[in-house]
DNA sequence: GTATGTGCAAAGCTTTTGCACCCGC
DNA sequence: GCGGGTGCAAAAGCTTTGCACATAC
């Protein structure tokens, strides 16, 4: 259901040079949230001669077409991933860094109810949540 | 109900200097959310001999005695809040840039609820809404 | 008096950019 | 072929840090 990222960088008119779909495809097989730098080192590995320049070129290029979405977990470095995956906000793992996707239509309704109460209609938000897993039933003292 | 954040500063045993002193006071008057370069320029109009570096190294100190609260707005610096005022959210106006403080005490229940479906129990979180005005002129009852 | 804080400037990190060369269309 | 893309390295922002000096307790 969902174009890969170079289908819709065509189809967005952007010329697809060597690099744009290498950089394309490894991020349609992205199942994380890797930085530029990973981003750049997994791309590099199948093509040596892609520079960081380029990658952050590109990423900046496909958010700006739409295709790419920034997110940000507060560590000073910038991840994307595909805009066009369904919605989602993110729980982050504090004890190992895991990050998990999740969809809450409630919060989202609950948002917008919340932004308009403001005075503002919604155009967009931002959600992580840091937890620690939860202790099943050995525990004593939480 | 909040004490100062100088007060606090005492409690937690730190060392007060006067560099400390003056910007403990800025943040105590802040309504909004300088950067850390805007809140050296507010410091150093009071202590000129105040340096940026000390601006950096205080708010990180703060940060650490569970003073201060680091948000990150995605524009790449940092700011700083009191960790002791009552919880809230962000809502920012992309027109102005303008941020808009709220609590909403069912989102929050909702977040623990999410956290706690998927294992974890919530540590903490982050959520910022982007919106626009919303045109007045056809709302009911505000 | 001593441990700690501070100013300055240099360095660190992530990201951007100028420029000469290269390539998709 | 031409206009845009790329690599390299330098530069730009924000933040941290080494070192000599200053200061709180």
């Amino acid at each position: 259901m969902t174009d890969t990222i170079a289908k819709r960088c065509e189809e967005s008119g952007l010329r697809m040079t060597g690099q744009r779909r290498t950089i394309a495809d490894v991020l349609d097989q992205c199942r994380d949230h890797p930085d530029v730098e990973e981003l750049h080192a997994r791309a590099a590995a199948r093509d040596p001669r892609i520079s960081i320049a380029t990658v952050y070129r590109t990423v900046k290029l496909f958010e700006e077409e739409g295709i790419l979405e920034k997110v940000d977990f507060g560590d000073g470095r910038a991840r994307y991933e595909d805009a066009e995956r369904a919605h989602h906000d993110h729980l982050i793992d504090m004890t190992t860094g895991r990050v998990i996707e999740f969809v809450d239509p409630e919060i989202e309704a609950l948002q917008e109810k919340i932004a308009e109460k403001l005075g503002y209609t919604l155009k967009g938000h931002r959600m992580e949540l840091y937890g620690i897993p939860r202790k099943t039933h050995e525990s004593r003292g939480d």
